[in-house]
DNA sequence: TGTACATCAGTGAACGCGCGTTCACTGATGTAC
DNA sequence: TGTACATCAGTGAACGCGCGTTCACTGATGTAC
């Protein structure tokens, strides 16, 4: 049946919002795009009305996550100490526990590099996050500076999502974030 | 037809390094016993003669990349600057498109810790590396500096391997190598 | 020592399953007259 | 304005494929007599 006007851009967008989620949260090879569209209410064959293959949604997934970081990003950054609130927020406990609404740098993109299909929203999402950091640091070298604390926040979180004890997992997020805030000057 | 004596567990230990080498390189999700046992000249039946299930496989398998990192480190950390070696050898441009050979955090354990099924291993992993890098430290709170450590380290290769520029994937490297190696002392 | 038998690592076909993708079809809506 | 037609988002069965796993079988070796 024919819908109305905006109807499909409607799905459209619900099918990419899911599947940003699902890909983050489970990896993308163990999501399957049956249950994705069951999900939504949706039957699996009307995927292809929509996207041309599961790597073309796995791109718009990907920049639709860039996307969801840039605008929660842009409120940090307004902050009044923007670093801080950014290295709070990358290491919190909401972030580890909620991989499905957090930054696709230590999910998709890593998955994607593994698999040897990096894609070139990957250095966008990057470096978005280099040149907010950059902006916030003083003194000499901060693109470098940027760097090496986007690699230490990618890392804690990746770890602290890796390890099987609790302890150790919140421990690796509270050091590492003490530590990026006192060496930020 | 019966093999000769330690015929099977040579099998057995070759079965293990392979998977070990194809987890890590292409993700575990995405490597089929199949193709494995077939790669060793054997076929996919016999699998179960040695593992219960592939799940059993993948613990000893990290199990096994753990201890090929015990090794390369036990080397490094006899080196006259062992902490220097030991960044240099994590950042190295061989480590970078060696996965298959390399440490198994930045792609087992955070497929494991993706997927929720996150093994002890991991924890001794990277326990074993948090000891050996604390014992390099002088000062205080060494043990919360090695975990800042290890992080970067994890974090920088993860995203050197997953841009897809080149540039910046060395940049990575480098910028995050002479940051580590000032930051020491 | 020579022979009969038991073992069991490895074989290869088959199992059900979910995957990504294709395709003929439906039917409410938008458009043309 | 009212009617006939075209559109096309979504349906649901089917495709081939590779997955992890099972299973009856093979046959060279180790063991027992």
């Amino acid at each position: 049946m024919r819908y109305s006007q905006d109807h499909k851009a409607q799905t459209h967008q619900r099918i990419i919002k899911e599947a940003a989620a699902r890909f983050r949260r489970d990896g993308i090879g163990a999501t399957g795009l049956q249950p994705l569209m069951k999900a939504l209410g949706l039957t699996h064959g009307g995927f292809y009305s929509h996207f041309s293959s599961k790597d073309e949604l796995v791109e718009k997934a990907l920049q639709a996550a860039g996307e969801e970081l840039d605008a929660h990003c842009a409120m940090l950054f307004a902050e009044e100490r923007p670093l801080d609130a950014f290295i709070d927020s990358y290491l919190s406990e909401w972030h580890q526990t909620s991989p499905h609404q957090g930054c696709p740098l230590p999910t998709m993109s890593s998955e994607l590099g593994l698999r040897g299909q990096p894609s070139p929203t990957t250095d966008a999402v990057l470096n978005a996050r280099l040149e907010q950091v950059q902006g916030t640091l003083e003194g000499e070298h901060a693109d470098d500076r940027s760097i090496v604390i986007m690699s230490t926040l990618v890392g804690a979180l990746l770890l602290s999502r890796s390890v099987e004890s609790p302890g150790l997992a919140q421990r690796i997020l509270d050091v590492t974030r003490e530590h990026l805030k006192q060496s930020r000057d």
